[in-house]
DNA sequence: ACGCTTAGCGTCATGTTGACGATAATAGCG
DNA sequence: CGCTATTATCGTCAACATGACGCTAAGCGT
């Protein structure tokens, strides 16, 4: 029997939504392979480390939140031969949903790091295969929006229906009809429930105001438009 | 920069449907760690290799098959320190759906190897936390058999509307209405085509014969019942 | 020939969704 | 203050989807 010897890492695809555009969190690498690069942010899976507490730790030192904050998952693994000049290296990616933050503080290895409008970013511009990471990102996190209550992660503690129904329409870039999507939002058992509070967001009638409900999943779903 | 030196395995959760049960391909281990107890088939991957490829090279010792004779897909990576007493290993499962397929061969490190229904599996039987990764694999197919029209997977080239709800019932553990059934999977498009030919299965009348269709995602789902 | 079973098609009542009307409540302007 | 524009909430209508179930077609067994 023959091991392979391997080094693992974990990269984070950190999503949120600022300035009405769905970003990702990118560094700019300070040393090589592929300095000056963007890249996911991420880093080594320490000994006595379980997968996700390494991507913890590291959602941490990108954000300085704790994964709770938002949604947080293991995204798919990536492990293909050559990937990381450096040696044998797999990754683990994670994705994280993320409500709005302030201005990232890079990590130890990193010489930048910037939120970035995921549609700014052009076919391989991030270093080692990042690029098909984040590509796999943004479609789990378009797809967990039509059958699970997640696009709330990327609101405060409360909301309203118009900021939700924006979420929606910024991560699936489309528009939703406001008096459909208020209907399906409010009738979906378990997807949001009412604080009591309301807000006047710009002109126009006072907004209530909502948080997350219990639900983990829609039903029935709410579901993109046929493709 | 301290690189984690780690050994990265694939482990298989490998479905099928056999004598009206959902089955799963187990191995039992015939060298330390875990001897004689039952596992999930699988081994390292080499160093050349990439993490699809090892996962398939094992499908082919396990089965004969290669992946495209089915359905096949990375299911989750699982990492906790101590899960394998050899030291630091990270395991990537895979996750196959198989039409039924004759008697395993045991891979060169098994001592047997067995079709087990799902449901005959004890908690805490099986080796490292294999339990908890087949778990993940039932409820993955599961879900897959919503959005998608893998269950055709699980049957052969050619079959009857009656041999595809037998497949959602087993898997689900459900019973479907065969009218309702029938309308939908013969009114979603791409899902299965006729092939012009019938069999007569038991008596009754003869029944038609379909190919899967070229549709990925059913639109809309066929939802489970609510839960 | 009859009874039973399975296959395929359809109806009915209910629920869901896309399109869109209407009222409520604000901001801004003249 | 009245008017216009805008946003929030609620609802209606037509089309579509689904659960329950009737009916006919086509076999097998007695």
């Amino acid at each position: 029997m023959t091991l392979s010897v391997v080094s693992v890492t974990v990269d984070l695809v950190l999503l949120t939504i600022r300035q009405a555009a769905l970003q990702v969190l990118l560094i700019r690498r300070g040393i090589p392979p592929y300095p000056d690069r963007w890249a996911l942010p991420g880093g080594f899976v320490l000994p006595d480390e379980d997968l996700g507490e390494a991507a913890a730790r590291e959602l941490r030192e990108e954000t300085g939140l704790d994964p709770q904050h938002g949604h947080f998952e293991q995204l798919a693994t990536y492990g293909t031969p050559g990937r990381d000049p450096r040696g044998r290296v797999v990754t683990v990616a994670y994705l994280a949903l993320l409500p709005d933050l302030p201005a990232p503080v890079p990590g130890s290895d990193a010489a930048g790091a910037q939120w970035r409008p995921a549609a700014d970013i052009t076919p391989g511009e991030l270093a080692f295969d990042h690029d098909r990471i984040l590509a796999d990102g943004l479609e789990r996190a378009r797809a967990k929006l039509e059958y699970t209550p997640l696009a709330t992660a990327f609101c405060p503690p409360e909301f309203t229906v118009a900021d939700l129904r924006a979420v929606y329409e910024t991560v699936w870039r489309t528009r939703l009809d406001p008096r459909n999507f208020h209907r399906k939002v409010t009738g979906a058992e378990g997807f949001i429930e009412p604080t009591g509070g309301t807000v006047i967001r710009d002109r126009g009638r006072p907004a209530q105001l909502f948080r997350r409900g219990p639900a983990t999943l829609l039903h029935p779903p709410l579901l993109r438009q046929r493709v």
